[in-house]
Order: structure tokens, then C-alpha cells, then sequence
DNA sequence: ACCTCTATAAACCGATTCGGTCAATATCGT
DNA sequence: ACGATATTGACCGAATCGGTTTATAGAGGT
């Protein structure tokens, strides 16, 4: 394990993706540790070295993911903004930011959810779930509320922007090439029209 | 393939939701016919049988799967609804009809977008293309653009609801089992609150 | 009771791929 | 030039692939 630490940012960034990749796309028996080394564009004798087995490489990239999205999202600061839409276009642009790093990281994450195989399924589930609930709380917690409209609960608005994020995200995932702001723009403008919406007049 | 037709409606459904299954999950080179004949609960030989081959199965599938899409949304006759929300309520819900029924299907479709390995892509491809174009003009054209506040581009909105139900539909896909009538309530409001926003008051 | 036919499954095919090992080689610091 | 190390390609037995062929169980006719 330490012979990989030790390879350069950049290599080891291209095995990581790789390797999340592959197994953001397949579930853990399908995913392939050749198509790894392919991907990756070492041998794959490499990743054996490297991470000893395929489940070491699996349980590599899955702290490695879980690691980036808590530091990213967590300790992001995102609780020191009030307003509730500044603080979603953080969220989105945050997410953005990671998937320009590693654009199927969310699929690798995802498919914990799915993946109903393997033995340390239940620490991960459990994991997960526990950083999205936190997640969304973060989103909700000591935001300004009274600048909403009175009939409307943020809790529903809420939900609606995280869908309309996912889905978003979802069609952006198929651009072969993605140019980061111009997505962040387009989101952004998305949110704001309902900002502007949702808002009392006086908060605009 | 004629064997296959006169098997009794709930077997062929048995063997085409195993397959939209599996194919909505792999891509066509990993999924495997052993697999789908597993699912299905028959024998592998007998996809042998009805189809020929694993191709002739995949495109069978295609055929069915493409016939399901475009009768549902097309001659769902939805331009006959004039309202702008209304009609997308209505779009949901036929596609919760559509998964209630394969729930795995725009998985399957989806595929046709990621897949660049097969020759009949092409086709595939400009044929959804086609369809999901299709798809988004009816959602805009002849309808009530008068009832929306002056400064809201219609196409906005359109491409807002669009994301927020495939958000919501990704989320919807892992729930192990699902109640219709109550995620479609979940949407609906969800959708209403928009619209309860977005309308000028005289129409709400 | 016997035969035939048909639907289905099980066994099997060669080819490929799997996770993993290991001996051989390319690379590099000294 | 030498020894150490990084990296590879060939190889292993096992599993699985798409597809074929054989075996079997049962329905129906006579």
C-alpha cells in the first residue's frame, strides 16, 4: 500500500480515477481489475502490487471517495452561509468540483446503494446514509427561513432542488467534454429563477 | 421468434422484464444471457430458442422497449392538455406507468446513449434522438404561455421540471418496492408548487 | 400400452476472461 | 558496470461467455 502513496500526484490520480470509473460503472464482481490497469494505462500486475487484491483496491477507492466527499462537503463551510439558495448554488458547485476531478465518482458512491453483494455493505450503507442525512441537514440547518414566502416549506423546496440537481447532474455525466462554468452558470440561473419565486419581494 | 409470441402473456412479460433488466444495467457485452435466462427463471436454452441469439434478443427487447416509449408518450395524446403543468403531470405520470411496468426500461434506453460498441447504435441513437425531441416539443408546443408571469421564459421551466423528475425518478428506482399513487401525489405537489409560483395569481 | 411429438432442461463445447502469481526484463541510482 | 527496484508479459486454474446438442419428461393420438 505504501509503494502507491509513494508514486507521483499525478499517476496515482490516473489509477484512482480509473479505478472509479470502472467501478462507478459495474458493480464489484463485473468490474474488472484489467480494465482498471487499461484504463489506468499500467499493467495490471501494478495493481496487484499496489493495492494487493482486488478488494484492496476496491476498499482504497472507497475511502478515497468517501474521504473527498466529506472533506468537500462538510468541512466546505457551507453552514457559515445563511442564505438558502447561495448556500445550494455552493452545494452544486461543490459537487461540480468534484465531479471535474472525478466524473463518476457519484456512480461509484451510488452504487454502494445498489450493491447487494459484497460483505462490508452494511458499514458503507450505513456510512453513506449517514453523511446524507448530515448533508442535507447542512443544507437546512440555521439557514434564513423568514425570507421565504410565508406558504411555502423550505423543507419542499429542498428536495426539489436536490432532484433538480441530480437530474441535472445526470444529463451533464453524458457530455463526452464538460466546461465547468459554463454548467455552473446554467445551474445557477436555474436556481436563481426560483429564488426569485420562492423569495418575498423584499429579499430580492 | 414466433414460439416466443404465443407464449402466454404472463411468461413473455416475465422474459422481457428480465431482460430489460439486465440489459438496463450492463452494457450489451457484459450482460449475459445466462444471467437474463436466470432472472426469468427458465433455461438459457430456451432464449436460445425464442431468439435466436443474444442479439436477436437485445433487439427484440429494443423493439419492444421502443414501441412501449413511443406509445406511451405519443399518442398518450398529451397536446390535447393545453396546460403547461398539467401536462407535465401527466408526463410523469406515464412514466411512472412506464416503470411500474419495467421498471428498469429508461435504464435499458439510457444504455443506447453510453453504448458505443454495437453496429446498430447508429440507428438506435438518431431514432431516440428523434423521439426525445419529439417528446420535448409536445411539451411546449400549443400551450398556455399567457398564464405564466411576464418574466418567465417557459423553456426554463420546461428543462426545470424535466431534471427535477429525473432526480426524482433516480431516487425512485431505489426503493426496493414502490407505491404509485403515492409518489405520483409526492410529484404532483411538488410540481404545483412551481406552478403555484411560477403563474400569474389570476390563474392559481 | 405404446409411440410420437414437443417443450424444456442439463450437459457440454471451444473461446474468453477472471483474480492472481511469477519469472523475466526495463529502468535507474551509484 | 552492477545491484536494486519498477514494471511487464506470460501463465495458472477456475469461472463464464454465447451457442449447440443431447437427454428427459409429459401430452396426446391411436
Amino acid at each position: 500500500m505504501t509503494a502507491f502513496e509513494e508514486l507521483n500526484e499525478e499517476k496515482k490520480n490516473k489509477i484512482i480515477d480509473a479505478g472509479i470509473t470502472v467501478f462507478g460503472k459495474y458493480d464489484y464482481k463485473r468490474a474488472s481489475v484489467s480494465l482498471v490497469a487499461n484504463e489506468a494505462g499500467i499493467s495490471k500486475s501494478m495493481i496487484f502490487h499496489y493495492f494487493g487484491s482486488k478488494r484492496g483496491l476496491y476498499e482504497y477507492l472507497m475511502e478515497y471517495s468517501f474521504q473527498t466527499f466529506v472533506s468537500t462537503y462538510v468541512e466546505g463551510g457551507m453552514t457559515q452561509v445563511s442564505d438558502f439558495f447561495d448556500r445550494f448554488m455552493m452545494f452544486s458547485r461543490m459537487q461540480l468540483e468534484v465531479m471535474s476531478k472525478h466524473r463518476f465518482m457519484f456512480d461509484f458512491i451510488l452504487n454502494f446503494y445498489i450493491e447487494r453483494d459484497t460483505e462490508v455493505l452494511d458499514y458503507v450503507m450505513s456510512t453513506i446514509e449517514k453523511s446524507k442525512k448530515l448533508g442535507f441537514q447542512m443544507t437546512l440547518v440555521d439557514v434564513d427561513r423568514h425570507k421565504f414566502k410565508e406558504n411555502i416549506k423550505i423543507e419542499d423546496v429542498a428536495k426539489i432542488i436536490q432532484w433538480l440537481i441530480d437530474g441535472y447532474m445526470n444529463q451533464v455525466k453524458m457530455q463526452p467534454y464538460f466546461d465547468l462554468i459554463a454548467i455552473d452558470n446554467e445551474l445557477k440561473s436555474t436556481i436563481m429563477l426560483l429564488q426569485s419565486n420562492f423569495y418575498k419581494p423584499d429579499y430580492l
